[in-house]
DNA sequence: CCCCCCCC
């Protein structure tokens, strides 16, 4: 098929690689790369394309991270032509050889990919080493800034003027630490207050912020001397020219911004104010992970997420144990067509000012992931930003959720509340729940709670060296050789984790029952590690039974799951541990009062 | 060079 059917930009791609303007090119595009992630966070995904004009091909072209929905979404698909109205040229230091790559940060598709069906013409891959001759064109914008080229040779971006002088800008994205003459022009989205520490490296004072612009997103911070320079000229909100600071990787722990690098203030950074075509640097990006994705982050996770307010409770105030200062906290409960539902605390003013009235949609950046009684919540940290109904397309789109599905009834909730834990099954005796006849039905488990001593925990056969693969967990086979089989995976492994499967008998003043409690349940009986116990096993057996030995007349809530099963011909009511909890005063109080205020609920039903 | 972000 003709490359100029769909007006394929032919040759464009050999110009822009040479360093020449070319308006408005029109490309296929013939696939994409995702681009695999150094330290394993998700959500951080850059895309590599390769694109062609029908000449050439190019596989030296990255999409501007804000623009990922547009793969995501499948609408920048294989064969799309589009139009790029945006892009930059930027060389990037790859195992110490120069290479050009094109940074796409305007593209419209202007025929889908399935209409156009195939690969038009016959291009041909187009170098991207920066070449001999590729110099010329730096001369030609007075950029010959010594072996790394330090600014886009080519440029199609109004915004990236200062005003009427001609001084262009970089994108962000383009930002690296192989590179030092560049200027920014960038919206600050956050600033956190100016902090000091002291610890035995040293003390001194620091702050940090996070700048925009149409390419991408970048933490900025500053120490000292500089925090006094640039604070207060620095506003949330204002778009400034920033240049000369020191680029280095972005430490993933505590920066969640979609950029491998972050940047620090030196004696040199110069920052100016800037009011021209500020409009063009957008505001806040977003980039946000379902609610029910919350469930598999580790603690400390740093994300964005979006949420109904469902319920929001009064402020408390928290005493912090280790040095006495006092804080103000608030938790909400945030839900999203997920069907998830999590706790997430405010703190300080944001607390105390915060209005969830009338289910608002709340969007943070930067939430960090806590765990709390074997459930997940978020917390707002300094660096987090919260912004309440936001004029964001998703959020309408929740707002339309909300308004005519809404959450439903089994909505999971992943956080749980203090003391009790998700001990939302009755709190029985077991001599109710005899009565009740519970875990009797065919083929449909009951759940109850209850608060009982353990009698006698087994030790034996309670801890087994299991399959290494997660979802297996089968027994493994010693073969006394430093190799383990696993008849279930029928394969052979050099290593084992170990698991717990402990079965002991709790009894309450009404009754007793034998019930089995899995790993991290029997781990928090035992007060050890699966893996602990084992080592303690291999080395000191004496202390290994003391353990279990110890854990006995030990009292907990306990969340049981009371199920019918077949075992050696005959029916039997087979009891799991589903949760356990310590069994504190508070828990204990907690759940009479609970306990009490029901029977006084039924009572006014029957007298009525 | 910070990296603390609190409580049940």
């Amino acid at each position: 098929m003709s490359a100029n059917m769909y007006g394929l930009t032919e040759g464009a791609l050999e110009k822009i690689m040479k360093g020449v303007d070319v308006d408005k090119p029109v490309f296929q595009m013939l696939g994409y790369k995702k681009l695999p992630n150094k330290d394993g966070t998700i959500g951080n995904d850059r895309y590599r394309l390769l694109v062609s004009d029908g000449k050439n091909m190019n596989s030296f072209t990255m999409l501007a991270t804000q623009l990922n929905h547009l793969i995501e979404n499948n609408i920048l698909t294989e064969y799309a032509i589009c139009k790029v109205s945006n892009y930059h040229l930027s060389s990037v230091n790859s195992g110490g050889k120069e290479k050009r790559v094109i940074l796409i940060m305007g593209i419209e598709v202007t025929t889908p990919g399935s209409k156009v069906g195939c690969k038009l013409g016959n291009p041909t891959n187009i170098e991207s080493k920066s070449e001999a001759d590729s110099t010329t064109a730096d001369k030609s914008t007075g950029q010959t800034t010594g072996r790394y080229q330090t600014n886009g040779t080519a440029q199609r971006s109004n915004s990236n003027n200062y005003g009427s002088s001609d001084i262009s800008t970089t994108p962000i994205a383009a930002l690296s630490p192989y590179q030092n003459k560049w200027v920014i022009k960038v919206r600050v989205t956050n600033k956190s207050p100016i902090r000091t520490w002291s610890n035995s490296r040293g003390e001194g004072k620091v702050f940090s912020m996070d700048l925009i612009d149409e390419s991408g997103e970048i933490r900025c911070t500053a120490f000292r001397d500089m925090c006094d320079k640039f604070y207060d000229m620095l506003e949330i909100g204002n778009v400034y020219y920033i240049s000369r600071c020191q680029l280095k990787a972005a430490n993933k722990q505590f920066n969640s911004l979609k950029n491998d690098y972050e940047m620090t203030m030196t004696n040199d950074t110069e920052i100016v104010p800037c009011h021209e075509n500020i409009e063009d640097i957008p505001t806040l990006q977003f980039n946000f992970c379902s609610i029910s994705q919350v469930e598999n982050k580790e603690r400390n996770d740093i994300i964005d997420v979006l949420g109904v307010v469902t319920t929001f409770n009064d402020v408390q105030h928290i005493v912090k144990r280790n040095t006495g200062q006092e804080f103000v906290k608030r938790d909400i409960n945030i839900v999203d067509d997920s069907n998830a539902m999590v706790s997430v605390t405010l703190w300080g003013k944001q607390a105390e000012d915060f209005d969830g009235s009338n289910n608002p949609i709340i969007a943070i950046k930067g939430a960090r992931i806590g765990e709390f009684n074997g459930g997940k919540n978020l917390s707002l940290l300094n660096s987090s930003t919260l912004e309440k109904d936001p004029d964001l397309p998703e959020a309408h789109r929740l707002r339309g959720w909300y308004t005519t599905v809404g959450p439903s009834e089994n909505a999971k909730s992943l956080s749980r509340v203090g003391g009790g834990g998700d001990f939302n099954a009755p709190l029985h005796t077991f001599e109710e729940a005899t009565e009740a006849r519970l875990g009797e039905k065919l083929n449909i488990p009951d759940s109850y709670t209850v608060m009982a001593t353990i009698c006698l925990i087994r030790v034996e056969n309670s801890i087994y060296k299991a399959c290494p693969v997660e979802s297996c967990k089968k027994k493994l086979i010693d073969q006394s050789t430093g190799i383990f089989r696993c008849e279930k995976c029928n394969r052979d492994y050099p290593n084992f984790v170990y698991r717990l499967l402990a079965s002991m008998n709790i009894a309450d003043a009404t009754g007793s029952r034998w019930i089995t409690a899995f790993s991290e349940d029997a781990e928090k009986i035992l007060g050890m590690s699966a893996q602990e116990l084992g080592e303690l096993k291999e080395n000191d057996n004496e202390a290994y039974m003391q353990k279990f030995g110890d854990a006995n007349f030990k009292r907990f809530m306990f969340s049981l799951r009371a199920k019918s099963e077949v075992f050696q011909d005959e029916m039997r009511v087979r009891h799991t541990c589903s949760s356990v909890a310590p069994l504190n005063y508070k828990t204990h109080l907690t759940h009479l009062i609970d306990k009490v205020s029901k029977l006084v609920h039924i009572e006014r039903l029957e007298s009525n």
